[in-house]
DNA sequence: TTGCAATTCAAACAGTTGTATGAAACTATC
DNA sequence: GATAGTTTCATACAACTGTTTGAATTGCAA
């Protein structure tokens, strides 16, 4: 119904300018003057400016969200209902960066959309940020099964840092290269993909899962 | 000079409002109606408004900047110019986390403030953060003479991951205390300390610090 | 072609924002 | 106590924002 062209090229251009500038300086005007249509049409179209902005997101994030959970489906299936837990980190982290990350001529609008909707946070992303618990539980779910010993305090917590170190880079990517004067190549994604999952892996699984951990190093 | 009493009324205003409100959506005029100083108070004493932000943040980083240096040399003294990775890392995200991080309702202003801070990245802010590098090189320097057998990209990597976990866990405390339906205590800071050194120890510790890791995972 | 709905457009609206101004009030020095 | 410098104040400014309006245009069905 209808040509749909005005809709499409807002999107496109609100993507690309988004990316470019980020969210604090892009305004309707310059969203508009980028598409060739006109002001009044983000309105007619989307109802609102914040409309707008989540339609992108959730576009996008609904497409690492089906993501993960193909792989992770997909590992659970084979290994009958139980994944290791490095399959399912990688399922986890996995979209994530390969979406975010790459060398940076060949990075997709939408890459660079996500990494700005993670760098800046502004209130409709986050509103819809906080519908994503119910998705990580399922994985939660999962690695419960993978690690049946481990109490739910350590996965949660697990979780919570392969997230923490996949977003993380993402966020800071430019700082790491800079910080590291190149050493740290984050267009080998697969690479950073291994790290990251090597790691969570540890944590999830080394030591001897007490439930509280007492403190290892002298406060002073 | 100056009875001064006008200048850290605003600033005091401005820290809460921004503490409990975010950046988005406090004006000049919310702070000086909180402050109970004049709209041009602002521009008079601190130029504009972005100077104000940023006298904010400079000021409480560099309070928790120092501090960390104040562990990280004092570790180092104590073992002969060679401190322990643990130690290291303790000093390196000890002081944020406690800072941002403990009982909610006994959790200071400037601790909310930096967390906003954490959360919104707003444009001055994130000029100043530029300027960190500096300060983290001198961590990369502890932690490479503490592991000298180990590689200078995963010594960065290391430093990358221990701050992303701390980072992360306080940008994110409140989804982790719903997703964990309050299993995992933020209050209890110094196990979140210790969890945290312990996983960042283990990634800078653990393996046989090949150059390159090799992918562990099945890509499919 | 006629009629009707969907879409586009130019223009204006209403509200808010940070900042600038110039006079008034204060404070301390001589 | 007059004076010079600092600080406060009410007010206005100028620009920009997302949104709305109502008329013009388009596309399609009868």
């Amino acid at each position: 119904m209808a040509s749909d062209h005005t809709r499409s090229a807002i999107l496109a251009a609100a993507e690309r300018l988004y990316a470019d500038r980020g969210f604090g300086d892009v305004t309707l005007r310059d969203i508009v003057a980028e598409a060739n249509v006109n002001l009044a049409a983000v309105n007619y179209h989307f109802g609102s400016k914040d409309e707008l902005i989540a339609e992108l997101f959730v576009t996008r994030s609904i497409a690492t969200n089906r993501e993960r959970l193909r792989e992770l489906k997909a590992a659970e299936e084979q290994g009958g209902g139980r994944a290791p837990i490095e399959v399912i980190l990688h399922a986890l982290v996995g979209p994530t960066l390969r979406g975010c990350l790459g060398p940076e001529n060949q990075r997709s609008t939408a890459a660079r959309f996500m990494i700005r909707a993670s760098i800046e946070s502004v209130p409709p992303i986050r509103r819809i940020k906080n519908r994503e618990i119910d998705h990580l539980r399922k994985f939660a779910g999962a690695m419960r099964r993978a690690l049946p010993e481990r109490s739910d305090v350590d996965i949660y917590w697990g979780l919570n840092f392969a997230l923490a170190m996949a977003h993380h880079t993402i966020r800071e990517s430019e700082r790491l290269t800079k910080l590291s004067e190149g050493k740290c190549d984050l267009d080998d994604v697969e690479d950073v993909v291994a790290r990251v999952v090597s790691v969570a892996t540890m944590a999830l699984t080394a030591g001897k899962a007490e439930t509280k951990a007492p403190s290892r190093v002298a406060a002073r």
